[in-house]
DNA sequence: ACCACAACCTGGCCGC
DNA sequence: TGCGGCCAGGTTGTGG
């Protein structure tokens, strides 16, 4: 599943690719994955201009164009942006294909039709409501300690707030309390100062080693080359329930916290 | 402001 | 082997 790492290496691996490319054609094969404009505006709209780059803010990717609107991905859980050369066979999931002035060909292919794209000339319209970027070097302990303070949610519920923080989900939650040796119940005011020292460095420890690793291929997530991601190799607790801690060898537990799969080590994370 | 939960979706998996 | 139903989980919308 796209999260923050999975999204920065779509996105570092596309940009010299897309840099200075200009639209030639857009197919919509499932139009409702566009979310705005409608379907025949977008493509209209889009025809013509060209990618001045690329950026990304939490788990959404982001395409500024020369006329300055912005076109805006997000994966979701099945989400993937193939580059292709001309003429290939779009795969059985694709919903849109962009067709670009080199004969290249953006395949944006989602199985279970949760992706979406936008066209807006404001992008913050899009991404406004998001929390801090945990990797720049603005996100502080201070201010994680300050803003933990304010909620009374499980630490593993908030983390996963992209209105809290951007681009942490599911799975990089879990690898960073386990990093942290804190438990994913515990309430996010509860934690002590030393806690959340050690979460924030967890959260951009996980983060940092996930993208050197070009991600993680847990379900549906692929490289635009097509290839896998290696991060889940690393994993520690997520994904791996019923398997021995690497620390202690207690056998990891899941549990359900706000209806989603929660791993961690019941001995190690308290 | 914060918390909780349903809905969106498909395909893999389980039990019978 | 087949089939029905459950489950995965990011985000939005609704209601408490």
């Amino acid at each position: 599943m796209p999260e923050l790492p999975e999204v920065e290496v779509i996105k570092r691996e596309l940009a010299p690719a897309l840099a200075g490319r200009s639209f030639r054609g857009v197919t919509l094969i499932w139009p409702r994955t566009v979310q705005i404009p409608a379907a025949e505006d977008f493509s209209r709209r889009l025809i013509g201009q060209s990618i001045t780059g690329l950026d990304r803010r939490g788990k959404y990717l982001i395409f500024r164009l020369s006329t300055g609107e912005a076109l805006i991905f997000h994966l979701r859980m099945s989400g993937s942006l193939l580059l292709k050369a001309a003429s290939q066979e779009p795969d059985p999931h694709a919903r849109a294909t962009f067709l670009l002035d080199d004969g290249k060909e953006l395949h944006f292919c989602d199985r279970r039709k949760l992706a979406r794209i936008w066209l807006v000339a404001d992008e913050t319209t899009v991404v406004g409501r998001l929390g801090p970027e945990p990797l720049e070097p603005g996100f502080t302990a201070q201010d994680l300690a300050q803003q933990l303070g304010k909620r009374s949610a499980p630490i593993k519920a908030v983390l996963c707030d992209q209105h809290f923080l951007a681009g942490v989900g599911n799975m990089y939650a879990d690898e960073a309390l386990f990093a942290a040796g804190i438990h994913p119940l515990r309430r996010a005011n509860s934690l002590c100062w030393e806690e959340v020292v050690r979460l924030h460095g967890a959260v951009r420890q996980v983060l940092e080693q996930a993208i050197a690793s070009w991600g993680a291929s847990i379900s549906d997530y692929r490289r635009p080359g097509g290839e896998l991601g290696a991060a889940q190799f690393a994993f520690q607790v997520a994904h791996r329930g019923g398997e021995p801690c690497p620390k202690c060898s207690t056998p990891i537990q899941r549990i359900p916290i706000r209806g989603r799969g929660t791993y961690f080590c019941p001995r190690c994370q308290k």
